[in-house]
DNA sequence: CGAGATGTCGTGTATTTCGCTACGACCGAA
DNA sequence: TTCGGTCGTAGCGAAATACACGACATCTCG
């Protein structure tokens, strides 16, 4: 990574907790050979800027304020906008890996890495790779190999129901996920009716039950 | 915050996300007047890391791999170990704060807090302040002022309420619940109201939250 | 005794749920 | 190219639920 000053990498961060972003701006900036050259923490802005300074590389958090990291990636994927793009992702679960490299991501890596492991990801992509850290990897061809089913069942949600789903085990309320997600309520509960299907579930209670299961399995121990 | 390098306040970090971690030691480090004495990922590296160093303050992340930060404080206060504590954590909810605060910790403060601020934090808790968001306090002090005096979480429930608390845990419906105990859905729908205020609980979805994680965590010490 | 906590319920309105239908975009197989 | 499937989006109406009031009878404890 030695470039001269006038070609520094740039690099653009999509991250909304504040700390965190200083921490990976300052991180970034310490490197010789990179810059950021912009911050947001929502995918409006975060579009505007990857549009307006075309930078080299985008690292970008999954679960944002509004519409998620993954919705961003799909974006600039339609409109052409060809920015190689490396996930920060809460998750270390195969299956959000699986779906942001679906949609275009070239790097997935938890926040659960040190430092010298970001910047080892950060590099790969910029150099062209595509960047997993290898028990993500190992999992995804695990699964691709043996054919593929249910598992949790979760699985076979759409990205979009997906998200709802962990929104609900967030505990946000239908009006609160149309809220975040800029979509009706209406749109909100056909997905919540969708989910329900998907998973056998018969009423929202059981609903709300599995999809805080899910989040809370997903994530650490409970508080 | 001025001390001779011989007296600077130490501090130990629990906090189980190693940039995150990296990132708090650093800012502490920069500080003139702190000095970051010991690390820990979880509780039990970090209960001996206190006994053995007497920091000056311990900073912890609620949500670690193992058992919660807020066993590590109960622990503490169980040991008589003293020292002011600071809980950082992801929820921005009036319930944690509320919980780590009667199970003795100093402060408060949520990882969207821009540095400065967890600065601020830091500083109030060592001049012995009891330091919280004032959004988040007033959430708090609200409830407090309108009557209920202290006791702890779910245990100044009353009985009827508990068993109702308990059911919603479970995923029954008001409908089900005014069924199982014999009671008009009116009434369960009033517990339903108090024990959201006595939690301070927002809307339905996080009680339905609260109470799930109640009754799976064994419902004995939590809260 | 009397104030406050507790258990019970009703009413009325706002919101959500639930089970439908629908439509356009896209995608892959025939 | 057409056909069938999935996906994201949305609306409708009936039923259920949530929420904010108020009411009243016990019970309890200072």
């Amino acid at each position: 990574m030695n470039r001269e000053a006038a070609q520094k990498f740039r690099v653009v961060l999509v991250e909304d907790h504040p700390m965190f972003r200083e921490q990976l701006a300052q991180l970034i900036n310490k490197e010789p050979g990179m810059t950021v050259c912009g911050e947001a923490d929502n995918i409006y802005d975060a579009r505007q800027l990857i549009e307006s300074k075309a930078p080299d590389i985008v690292i970008v958090d999954l679960t944002l304020k509004g519409p998620s990291g993954l919705e961003l990636i799909k974006d600039l994927k339609a409109k052409e906008i060809d920015v190689p793009i490396l996930v920060l992702s809460m998750h270390d679960e195969a299956l959000y890996a699986e779906r942001v490299l679906k949609a275009g991501a070239r790097g997935y890596i938890t926040k659960n890495e040190v430092s010298k492991e970001v910047m080892t990801a950060i590099c790969a992509v910029l150099r062209g790779e595509i960047y997993l850290p290898s028990r993500i990897a190992s999992r995804i061809l695990e699964s691709v190999a043996s054919g593929r089913k249910g598992e949790n069942g979760v699985t076979q949600l759409t990205d979009r129901e997906l998200e709802v789903f962990e929104l609900i085990g967030r505990g946000r309320s239908t009006r609160e996920i149309s809220d975040q997600l800029h979509l009706g309520v209406s749109t909100v509960d056909t997905y919540r009716a969708r989910i329900k299907a998907k998973l056998h579930l018969e009423n929202s209670s059981q609903l709300c039950h599995e999809a805080i299961r899910w989040v809370s399995s997903g994530q650490k121990a409970p508080v």
